[in-house]
DNA sequence: ACCGTAAGTTATCAACTGATAACCTGTCAA
DNA sequence: TTGACAGGTTATCAGTTGATAACTTACGGT
């Protein structure tokens, strides 16, 4: 097998380790076994293991800014339209069915005591809500909370709200508020 | 010194050391170093490290709660009055000062994977969103956005936005709107 | 004086972690 | 055939980690 195609195969399984056990919890052990390579592979490809990860990131960082592109692109849009944020909305939805892609942004957020994954996070995080900004052409505040229902969308993912929806009975009504009726399982209780 | 007084000073010094490092991030022996007392102890004292970080959480989740029962308390509140939420966000924002309460928080949301730790966060975070809801009568929707918006200053925090307000301009703008002006630092650039 | 017990400590351990070094193995060019 | 090199592997290591066991010390009651 090509090199590349490896890497590839490699980082794939580095997002799905990372997304379950985040940057501290997951060994590179874990990965090189999610990817069916040795541990020493894994780390003499990548250099070190936060090298590994904030590649990883990035790349999850750069699927959600292409995903809103996607909806930006396509044609002019008024932040005033509820239809606007909407389409944003369940371009962030379709996301969640990957869920290891946010997952890893969610930790690479949580992780900002390391400085180079503190670094990219920012710039991340700044970077989407500058697209934002721009491809709407909305005021701040709207850009704000376009986002920070993004935040609570990971937040619920990461506590894994969507799997246990009788731990709490708040919680799961938040989570239906949040993620829609359609995405969520049915409370039983 | 007494036991329990000792056992309180450990739990303070594992809200400082989780709060930097997580729950992963961060060794029994961090903590003890931070409470100046031997890791065996640490240990001991609480049985697991798990159950350990499981009380910590547990205690910022009460601070958390106690603050907005404070606010909530004080009188008979109207949803759809701004001052409401003024005074919930500035209550939010008090905590903000401590840093390592909502830090811990934080870290125990994204920390879902580990049994023990999603269950609780599960557990708080829809005791928050119910003691949100049943003070203030407001409606799903509101108390929703109230709390998302709470979600993204933790995230913000988390990758230290306010300590390096020069790595993205877009970051900092939305900081400056998340926050307020007067508690983010100036952008020299 | 003497015992029991609370409140710690040091000593120790097996497992794990990230990283390095040394080695193997197929393929392709000369 | 030979040699070189890309693409991996096994062997190994020093440091860290959570946890256990055994020991020490101070103190209150009798």
């Amino acid at each position: 097998m090509d090199a590349a195609d490896r890497r590839e195969l490699v980082l794939d399984a580095a997002m799905r380790a990372f997304a379950r056990g985040g940057y501290a919890g997951t060994s590179t052990d874990a990965v090189a076994k999610e990817a069916g390579v040795s541990q020493p592979y894994v780390v003499r490809m990548f250099g070190t293991k936060v090298e590994l990860f904030r590649l990883v990131f990035q790349r999850s960082v750069d699927g959600i800014m292409s995903a809103f592109d996607a909806v930006l692109a396509a044609g002019p849009l008024d932040p005033d339209d509820d239809s606007t944020w909407a389409n944003l909305g369940s371009a962030y939805a379709d996301l969640v069915a990957d869920r290891d892609l946010l997952m890893v942004m969610m930790h690479g957020f949580g992780a900002g005591s390391v400085p180079e994954i503190g670094r990219a996070a920012r710039e991340g995080m700044g970077a989407i809500y500058s697209q934002i900004r721009a491809g709407t052409g909305c005021s701040e505040d709207q850009a704000r909370q376009f986002i920070a229902h993004g935040m609570l969308l990971n937040v619920l993912m990461s506590m894994q709200a969507l799997e246990h929806p009788n731990d709490s009975a708040g919680l799961h009504e938040m989570t239906v508020c949040a993620f829609g009726t359609n995405l969520v399982p049915a409370d039983p209780g």
